[in-house]
DNA sequence: AATACTATCAACCGCACCTGT
DNA sequence: TACAGGTGCGGTTGATAGTAT
């Protein structure tokens, strides 16, 4: 069933890229924008595959890319997303709109894979515990907002912490919710969980401290004032 | 000063999903 | 409804820079 390859490989470039082919590949994409890149090599003449064209652009030219260390705060929120999400990148960058999934990806494999994950909530378990306690410690306002999506949903996390493992997917028989879409499109128990995560006496959780700067304040600001912003 | 080792990042590859015909 | 093409995503690899011996 061989489905032909993308582009041809031969007359393909590939390595790294050239400070001419990205002027190139901007001033197409200012003009054009992006998208349609199966056009995008043929058009400006750039001897790369369409899919190189794009990741070069999502990765490193787009605007609003920020670059360098991540904060402590980007740290948590990434570390509190992977146990949620799992390795879905893209889902956890579209929370950090300055940053790439790719480097979100690389961040994670080389600064906190394997042990912090397993450290954090490497079971089923813990993260049952954790929503239990939040349940428990949840102020009105959080039950409120995630009545708006759904009441249905709320009514049974309150209730049951075999439900909460169901919502996350632990459950073999929920996998059809869970699958069938991805986190961008987000079913009510995630939007319940964002709810939490962003909930910042969660996060502070009683003490610990390290010493929440006003950047994650800022940050978790934008994702419940101004949520549009983040998608 | 030279070499070896490690960490980091950019890019590629293949698969899965989505959309149009 | 089925098929084909395009796009997006996650895993992995290779190159390079930085550090230690």
């Amino acid at each position: 069933m061989g489905r032909p390859p993308c582009c041809d490989k031969i007359g393909v470039k590939k390595g790294p890229w050239t400070p001419e082919e990205d002027i190139i590949l901007v001033s197409y994409i200012q003009e054009h924008g992006p998208g349609n890149w199966r056009a995008v090599p043929t058009n400006t003449g750039l001897l790369r595959c369409s899919k190189s064209c794009r990741l070069r652009w999502t990765n490193y030219l787009r605007p609003g890319i920020k670059r360098g260390n991540f904060t402590d705060q980007e740290e948590k929120l990434i570390i509190h997303l992977q146990a949620l999400l799992g390795n879905r990148w893209a889902a956890i960058a579209s929370y950090l709109p300055e940053r790439t999934d790719n480097d979100i990806k690389n961040y994670w494999n080389t600064h906190l894979s394997p042990p912090s994950a397993a450290t954090y909530a490497s079971s089923a378990e813990n993260i049952s515990r954790l929503l239990q306690n939040w349940v428990r410690n949840t102020p009105k306002v959080n039950s409120e907002k995630a009545t708006t999506t759904t009441t249905t949903t709320t009514t049974t996390t309150q209730h049951s912490s075999t439900a909460l493992e169901s919502l996350l997917g632990f459950d073999d028989s929920s996998t059809t919710t869970e699958n069938s879409n991805s986190a961008d499109e987000k079913g009510p128990s995630l939007a319940l969980l964002e709810t939490w995560l962003f909930d910042e006496t969660v996060i502070g959780g009683g003490g610990g401290g390290g010493g929440g700067g006003g950047g994650h304040e800022d940050l978790i600001d934008v994702c419940l004032n101004d949520p549009d912003n983040l998608f």
